[in-house]
DNA sequence: GGATAGTGTTGACATTGTCAACATTGCTGG
DNA sequence: CCAGCAATGTTGACAATGTCAACACTATCC
């Protein structure tokens, strides 16, 4: 079950910690994340997390880098794609980006609560999240001096991108989207909505 | 301060309850209350409020409500404005409902949290919200009758475009938009990307 | 004016996060 | 090979929390 790193008394349990904790919030919720059951799903005492992560709010917030580590691996493999493969490529971001959200929904709803990223301590949280922006700027960028889209600032576009799929995302997992209704057209749906209203030739 | 409704030890508790709550997480997020704190601010002891709601949930379910109830009067008074506004209605309308996510930030975060959505009991907050979204479906109908806007699912284009504004008020109110940027800018960015792609004549 | 229901308080208990003190395990140098 | 040490895990304890039961106050109705 372990994957690696140093194995003591447990294998590796600060691994541990992170996906069993990261299971928990998908099955009920953060609020059933406690280290006394968190310990005993890893047949491990209460307090044994302390010795890996400062407090149960880093903990978390470890759930969360490692899940936007894991965003970034789904991100970039769409990207070594097709080189050349023009504005379809934004939709399959856009696609990923919700189908992760729907596969990871415990780790994504910390990757965006304001908890985990208001915490001054742990600042990778916010250099990894930043750079995925970093990157989504760049190839708005690349498109717009291609011709491929419209020329106004990139930033507000990635903006309003990414919002546009946290948005979808954030309903989805959220369990605010209640109609029997074809996910995939949903997905499809909206990015084509967006590439719609930013492709070049108004 | 108190607003109206029968006044007695107190003067109006459920009300006052409501309010502060909702200041309280607005302030430091909902962690920080706590009942005690609840009835410390509000001069009052702890568990006087389980004469008004049934335990802590139902009291954040409670405001979840009340926040939308406050959500429908904000879109009401816009969809009260100048009848037959065209397409620039819709613009408004996300421009609204974003506005309020950001005034609102601990009502809003409750209404679209998947722990109030998801308590079988309380079902005010699910038909409220539903009424919303079926309005919303209304509004894209007529759109399209009056051939302003592409013939698809309206089921489909309403939670496209609730999720635009959804994740972009989201982004803001979660503190992920640390970029100095133009609120507005980005706001109105996002309703015109939005209505440029769904505009008839492709 | 007394009964009664509505409203608020206090005491108590199980649960939680967390720290300090202790126990165990693997590694490192002689 | 083994003494020592640091890394890792456990147990005891404490304050804070949600919640319930028992009690106290207060407005209203006959």
């Amino acid at each position: 079950m372990t994957l690696d790193g140093s194995a003591y008394h447990h294998g590796d349990l600060r691994a541990a910690l992170l996906t069993e904790a990261a299971a928990m919030i998908d099955e009920g919720g953060t609020s059933i994340v406690t280290m006394r059951a968190l310990g005993r799903r890893l047949g491990v005492s209460r307090s044994a997390a302390y010795r890996h992560f400062a407090d149960k709010s880093a903990l978390l917030v470890a759930v969360a880098t490692a899940g936007f580590d894991h965003l970034r691996d789904r991100l970039e493999a769409v990207g070594a794609g097709a080189p050349g493969a023009g504005i379809e490529r934004l939709r399959q971001f856009g696609e990923v980006y919700v189908r992760f959200a729907l596969e990871n929904p415990g780790h994504y709803r910390l990757m965006y609560g304001k908890e985990a990223i208001t915490r001054r301590d742990q600042p990778e949280l916010r250099e990894v999240a930043n750079g995925l922006f970093d990157e989504l700027v760049q190839v708005f960028r690349s498109y717009q001096e291609s011709g491929t889209i419209k020329r106004k600032d990139p930033h507000l576009q990635a903006y309003v991108a990414w919002g546009a799929v946290h948005g979808l995302a954030s309903l989805l997992i959220e369990g605010q989207i209640l109609t029997e209704v074809d996910i995939d057209a949903l997905i499809r749906q909206t990015t084509s909505a967006l590439l719609d209203g930013m492709r070049a030739g108004h």
